[in-house]
DNA sequence: CAGAATCCTATACGATACTG
DNA sequence: CAGTATCGTATAGGATTCTG
């Protein structure tokens, strides 16, 4: 007969608020500055740079290249580069990404439509 | 016919990326660096103060105060005072933060289980 | 166009000490 | 027990300039 807090449990393996497990690197990465939003405008979509840095709206060069740069490392955006001149850069999810992305969706969207009464 | 990207414009009302969007102060209230732990530690849970300080492991006095008022500000963790000595208090979500946590658990227990393939 | 490099500042964060 | 207050630092983050 389950206890309070078991659903916790049930889905969770033990540890995870421990210091050093590993998803608290990755969560920050996704959960950084700007990571979330970068992640939800790439959703369904290629973008390139200026583009992306049109889309999310306050980002610096700075951060959209370190913020790209960390997702990328963590395999959820593909950089694809055509050699070109002047250069093209185009930024999109890779499949590790889309499952991400797909469950980052629904929370950015309850976010969204309920953000007015919780701040307002 | 749908062309790619109308997904999230489909979900999603317009201007969500812009810098004055007040999701965006919400947003960085849930994915501030304990935000997301405190909130899954509280899933399914009433904890005391020094419950929640052991499990999250290695949140500081003060970013467990702050993160705790910026919850409770946004209305999603409900503070509960016992006055006696010594002083008892407990936390629990309300109602809006258990709509909140159960959209945030499939992300957290997705990155959890992914972690190691990411960061390793 | 797509960044990298540099410089600078705000603040997030932690450690410690203290208190009703 | 459940915090607050104070202090100090690291680093996240922004503005600007430069380049292949």
């Amino acid at each position: 007969m389950p206890a309070s807090g078991d659903r916790l449990r049930q889905l969770l393996p033990g540890g995870v608020f421990e210091a050093n497990c590993p998803s608290r690197v990755v969560l920050d990465h996704v959960t950084s500055k700007w990571g979330v939003l970068v992640l939800v405008a790439l959703d369904d979509r290629v973008l390139r740079w200026s583009e992306l840095r049109r889309t999310v709206e306050g980002v610096s060069d700075k951060m959209l290249a370190q913020t790209l740069r960390s997702l990328e490392g963590d395999g959820f955006v593909h950089r694809d580069v055509r050699p070109v001149i002047p250069p093209h850069v185009e930024y999109s999810l890779t499949p590790r990404g889309r499952e991400l992305v797909a469950l980052l969706l629904p929370l950015f969207t309850w976010i969204v439509e309920n953000a007015h009464d919780i701040v307002g």
